[in-house]
DNA sequence: AATCAAATTTGTAATTATTACAATTATATA
DNA sequence: TATATAATTGTAATAATTACAAATTTGATT
């Protein structure tokens, strides 16, 4: 299992005790770069764990974010994306097949605001949206 | 009725036709600076408008953001904002009270990116997220 | 003013994401 | 091995949003 090395090192990194699900689904994010939601980890895990339940997937989660092993992108009104790569970085995504891409920015570009006021910050995300390269040229076709 | 009359000029603006709702409604989102969700609208305006349904507000809302009307923030991962303040700024999120704040940002910071690639941008967002003034303090008479 | 078509609103039911919770199972330690 | 603690599981509950059909309103035309 080499492939799974890299997800226990980072449970471990952060802090995660291990356990066979957690390894899975933190392996499941750093192997799939699509941003998945809690719903798209269960379905590519459940077949090979069969006992898998949905609530394990949304408490494995929910444990990585706080202990910020990954990071929660909320640009989608439907569910929570999770996101493995906690370089800074933006997000792009498509309005019409909600696939979501990412896109990188300079350092120093986020964190910066004219003045903090007296808001503590922990986070910031940049989030774009459109059209992505196929769903737009499928919507020319429509039109021309 | 001086209040709404910016209501029927914004949306008159945006080429979105009147209705009594409708004007409720975006005159709800230029006098209340919160970010309300759905729900909030409709909890401050069924009062005045008894027949009033749930579906109306969000029928209304999404019609708003079709047109660019209004701003749709999704920023929480419980429900959809919406903000009548179309000109650009950052909102940040208190992670204990869920209040939303503005945040003022330079012209010009969210737009550009690096290299577009093949998508098409139609919006930029910019998220901050963190403990606002009370829940910080509240959090630290807790600890000391 | 009466008629008709189109648009809007309404209320209810359905859908979907997420959480709550109690029972079961696994893990670690004395 | 016994026991306490933590994690997992399955089901039920919650909550936001959408689907949809019926009722109402609006606007245009006569």
């Amino acid at each position: 299992m080499t492939i799974q090395t890299n997800a226990i090192d980072r449970l471990h990194e952060f802090g995660i005790k291990l356990s066979l699900q957690r390894i899975a689904v933190m392996n499941y994010l750093l192997n799939n770069y699509t941003h998945p939601a809690a719903d798209t980890v269960f379905n590519g895990l459940y077949r090979s764990i069969p006992t898998l339940s949905k609530t394990t997937v949304y408490n494995a989660l929910k444990l990585f974010v706080k202990h910020g092993a990954v990071i929660e992108i909320t640009i989608d009104d439907k569910n929570v994306r999770y996101d493995a790569d906690i370089m800074q970085h933006a997000h792009f995504q498509c309005k019409t097949c909600n696939c979501i891409y990412d896109v990188p920015i300079k350092k120093s570009k986020l964190m910066m605001i004219k003045k903090t006021g007296n808001l503590k910050i922990t986070e910031s995300h940049l989030y774009y949206k459109g059209y992505c390269e196929k769903c737009n040229k499928n919507s020319l076709n429509n039109i021309l």
